[in-house]
DNA sequence: AACACCTGCTAACTTTCCTTGGCATGTGCA
DNA sequence: TGCACATGCCAAGGAAAGTTAGCAGGTGTT
């Protein structure tokens, strides 16, 4: 249920660098106008299925969109996207407050490290 | 001057690509509560130097921070920076509206095409 | 002079991301 | 049966980002 209260700072880092991307942000654009199943978006975009495949993949794992399997009347697997209605807003006391929550790369899983 | 009004659609990938990463991120983070120079920095945040600069370096391409050489006491160099009190808010809305300003890859700069 | 601290840069390696092309599956219609 | 359109996945090359190590210059203090 979209993001309007700062995630933790993993999940910040996941949605922004999802986000850092212009196909995805157009995939985003479209899906904001109405949803629309791969292949027709790709073809509105420009753009191969595999390729977006694997945008719209991230962008669904990032929690930013959502897909559902339909049958159009001709009986044909359509597989919609739609966004997810999230907010995010960033400010440098936001990503203070996220920070705090960022996992190391390899280390454990507990932080709490100061200095 | 911020960016709470909706940037162009390539400074909007520049800013979320910029914060898409746990280092910047650590320095936004640090310098939201005080302002720094690299070499305290680096040490505080248990980074090398040379990889904190590539970082800051970023961070001011995208507007994010500043720097301000000063001299010390004791005559030393000192690089400070400190963060821009940027205000980013996302949502599928707002990205819409971006994307209708993004750059092709390698074309020229006139966009401006719909279906 | 030697050391400690500051600044900056570049070359080179590693890792990750992006993108393409091909292959396999299923449906309905001429 | 063959074509059109839908879904998916995987291998592989190319491009970009992250990171390290080393070099060079500066000042002040012991």
């Amino acid at each position: 249920m979209s993001a309007a209260s700062p995630p933790t700072g993993d999940d910040l880092v996941r949605m922004l660098a999802t986000l850092a991307n212009p196909h995805r942000l157009r995939v985003v654009a479209a899906l904001a106008r109405e949803r629309a199943y791969v292949s027709g978006l790709a073809r509105q975009l420009g753009i191969s299925r595999a390729l977006l495949q694997v945008h719209l993949r991230k962008l669904a794992a990032a929690g930013l969109v959502t897909a559902r399997m339909e049958l159009s009347e001709d009986g044909k697997a359509m597989n919609y996207y739609e966004v997810e209605p999230f907010v995010l807003t960033l400010t440098p006391a936001v990503i203070a407050t996220a920070v705090e929550t960022l996992t190391v790369p390899d280390a454990g899983e507990q932080p709490e490290a100061r200095s």
